[in-house]
DNA sequence: CGACTCTTTGAGCGTCGTCAAGGGTCGTGG
DNA sequence: CCACGACCCTTGACGACGCTCAAAGAGTCG
């Protein structure tokens, strides 16, 4: 399957990411209504619900800023389900029976909204349109996947580990570089990511400063000093730089093969 | 996004599942060669590795048995990540890095291997491929959302009790209709999926029995009395028989909705 | 400055994993 | 036919890990 990928980047054809860098603003017909693309600026906390209708297309683009998808039972646990950062499409919130989801902003948001309903038909029959939405589930199917047997074999440390490791690799982090990181959640955040509590996150921080592994200029500042050191702590290794950012923003055709490089 | 479900399902083309109920045979050349379609009759245990190159075009359909997707790390935890049953289509397996990924025969298993590596050109440019395929994934998406938030906000007690919910909504039970279920995976083979340990299961099931939720007739089949006091014990309904269905085998067209009735 | 939120840390305890022993079933081979 | 091993399931004892509750410190905003 990894062929999809290729047709999916949209590159090659010529077509190129809109103007705020994502590929699905691109198939929203030349005259389209306003209400047909939108920007939310979303404070943290704020939640945005997905539409119940069928016969609804609206997809999210994460402009700025962090931002969680949800799920949460009638007694208030809630799991983050994905981190969305800038450059993520989401393409439909699937809610299990008896669960709410939705998505929302960890730090200040941008999120760009766009409902294809309008054309959907043209659209469903349209190469393009279905490489880049397969890709766009795909990809989440993969870090979903990642994440399933994180939340299920490792054990609390190797998940707060893991989740800093991840955190700064997004921020451009390399095993050669350190990087100043800075959190976009809050410890309950970062719990409910990993399946667990806040205090229980904030006392593996606190053990893992104690032994170096990680310099905290502040609760919401780091740096690794040392990314192959927190590796070797962990049974995985670290996931690529590519493996967070999202293909419509990459340089170039063919490059998406470096995922599995 | 629901729309592309209806694409997806292909039936409203003329379009039919091949002779395995599966749609993807059907995008087989009329005249490919033995190799492109293949079937593996699987002992329990044997595994399936995941083809690495990336001008591999493989797609797998469980048509006997129950399988699963699995991954482990170096140091031999392993994880289910999805129960795959008769029926379901395993696109591709995405190994994180430094992990390994395989699909494995949890009871004896028949599993068609489909190469459209021959055919990737064309059928990277066909609406009905491209629609078939985002279902595929986006059913498993779908499923994959939801045992996040079951490994990382159920206790091991409510993770079994969904666990057999399920299992016996598979085998066609009802809250109305009782059925018996045949378990076809090991204590293990459970814990593994719900990122617990097989001893703590099998404590699990002894109290579930002891309070009669369950009744057990051998240790791999059983019968709930009554699913809706299974339910209650549960913050999260249980879902629909058609989450366990997979598509090409539905009736007809229009269907697909039900998932979201 | 106080109100609020977030974070940290401690004490106590329940849950779940580890280790170990014993029993049941099945297939093989003497 | 029975002995044996392989494998799975069950149950107990014990301990560590992670959650709950509580209190106090740190940072932010009006």
């Amino acid at each position: 399957m990894q062929n999809l990928k290729m047709t999916a980047n949209g590159h090659q054809n010529g077509r190129l990411p809109g103007s705020c860098g994502n590929m699905i603003c691109t198939f929203l017909p030349p005259g389209h209504s306003q209400a047909a693309k939108q920007k939310h600026f979303m404070k943290r906390g704020r939640r945005l619900d997905s539409c119940e209708s069928d016969t609804c297309m609206k997809f999210w683009v994460v402009v700025h800023g962090t931002a969680a998808t949800c799920t949460a039972f009638e007694d208030g646990r809630r799991q983050i389900v994905g981190l969305e950062t800038a450059g993520e499409t989401i393409c439909s919130l699937m809610a299990g029976p008896g669960t709410q989801n939705w998505l929302e902003a960890l730090s200040d948001c941008i999120v760009c909204e766009i409902d294809l309903s309008g054309n959907a038909r043209e659209l469903q029959g349209d190469p393009e349109f279905l490489a880049t939405t397969f890709h766009v589930v795909h990809r989440r199917l993969e870090r979903t996947q990642n994440h399933i047997t994180t939340l299920g074999r490792l054990d609390s440390v190797e998940r707060v580990t893991l989740f800093l490791a991840e955190m700064a690799i997004r921020s451009g982090a390399t095993r050669a570089k350190p990087q100043l990181v800075t959190l976009p959640m809050s410890r309950e955040d970062i719990a409910d990511y990993l399946g667990l509590n806040a205090e229980t996150v904030s006392r593996i921080l606190s053990r893992l400063k104690k032994s170096r592994m990680v310099k905290f200029l502040s609760p919401s500042e780091f740096i690794v000093p040392d990314l192959g050191e927190l590796e070797r702590r962990l049974p995985v290794e670290i996931p690529e730089p590519a493996m967070f950012r999202p293909a419509a923003v990459r340089p170039g055709p063919g490059t998406v093969h470096e995922v599995r490089a």
